[in-house]
DNA sequence: GGGCAAACGGAGCATGGTTCCGTCAACGAC
DNA sequence: GTCGTTGACGGAACCATGCTCCGTTTGCCC
């Protein structure tokens, strides 16, 4: 779905070329303003980055979710199809596991504010959420199942939960020099296994 | 320290009568808003719960952490006398530290927005953070000694680092049911273990 | 070139934190 | 009991930020 490309011959009646361009430069400003002040950055200061109004934004990205994952697409993608690509090369599931586990933990955490973002109850970042769960969930429970199978890991955990957990352990990473969020989560992971 | 009642003949010149009882009210309409909208309930509706101007509840709590602090110290207070406590009279120091660990997440899960408030990067929440840090850490410190000491625990984890860890897997515990934030910090736990 | 609808921009509204200042009243002195 | 001092009060006002509304501009197609 939100197939707002060059599709076949579907109803897609192309926007005007002002308007692709602002969402371009849009993606562009509020990337760099992610950067700077984090995915909750004022949509002022993206609006202006980007030299356009604010409503502009409104228009093209209703709600900050979008913008985020509009951000942030590829990098997730890539994540996704790193799952079933690690279990292939990978002797054992639980190794494929705990690297995976590792690509998704460095992308929240070198994203100012994501975890946080994604664990918010402000329904501005809801379908954040959704769209993680939805893309990610999935690659998780395949390489969950392969650990289990290989009865390298407790049966007993649902992915949902472990992403979660995960995501949660990652609020705050670069905060205090003293909390080490991969150190928490491959904790948590080692609590998983089935010595 | 914060001696704020009859002390000996200290430099505590006595609060006025109305400003003593203002304090009280604010306390328990605080207590009151939390439960009804979490621990960032906006300070207009304190104030109207307690029928006073919002100025009055700056005076009397400069930050909002000095307020969740006053409401929550009593609870605070007990966590951390529990922690030798349980020392005392359990077999196993990791039993007690497990015990513990229940209390301390039973405590941040029935406050509805606590544990995020804790992770928060809001300057309003900032001495909250070093209050718990503050106060719980050196219990927790103590329990994590005696786990190690026993041989029961890896000896190279940090009791803040845990603390963090706890906290941050409570965030989000009562908002989706598919997510077990217990579960999650006992197989926190469990990565602990030397089996 | 002209018309129309898409797209735009920014003023404006709502919410929530924080401060300022004119007023009130508690308390000690008498 | 009265009075003056000053601690304490209340709420209007200010600022930041999210979001919407509407008059204006401009790309596109004929």
């Amino acid at each position: 779905m939100a197939d707002s490309g060059s599709g076949s011959g579907s109803p897609a009646p192309r926007k005007r070329a002002d308007a692709r361009r602002n969402e371009q430069t849009l993606l562009e400003a509020a990337a760099a303003a992610f950067v700077a002040s984090g995915v909750d950055a004022p949509v002022r200061d993206i609006a202006t980055r980007a030299g356009v109004g604010v409503a502009t934004i409104y228009r093209h990205f209703p709600t900050r979710a979008d913008l985020v994952v509009a951000v942030y697409r590829h990098q997730v993608e890539a994540c996704a199809e790193a799952g079933p690509e690690l279990l292939a090369n990978n002797e054992s599931a639980h190794t494929a596991l705990v690297r995976w586990i590792d690509l998704f933990v460095d992308f929240l955490v070198t994203k100012h504010g994501l975890a946080e973002a994604l664990q918010s109850d402000n329904a501005a970042f809801a379908t954040l959420h959704a769209y993680f769960i939805e893309r990610l969930m999935p690659v998780c429970a395949e390489l969950l199942a392969a650990a289990a199978a290989a009865g390298e890991i407790r049966p007993d955990i649902e992915a949902l939960e472990l992403m979660v957990g995960v995501g949660n352990l990652c609020i705050g990473a670069n905060k205090d020099l003293r909390y080490d969020a991969r150190r928490m989560v491959e904790l948590l992971l080692a609590g998983l296994r089935l010595h």
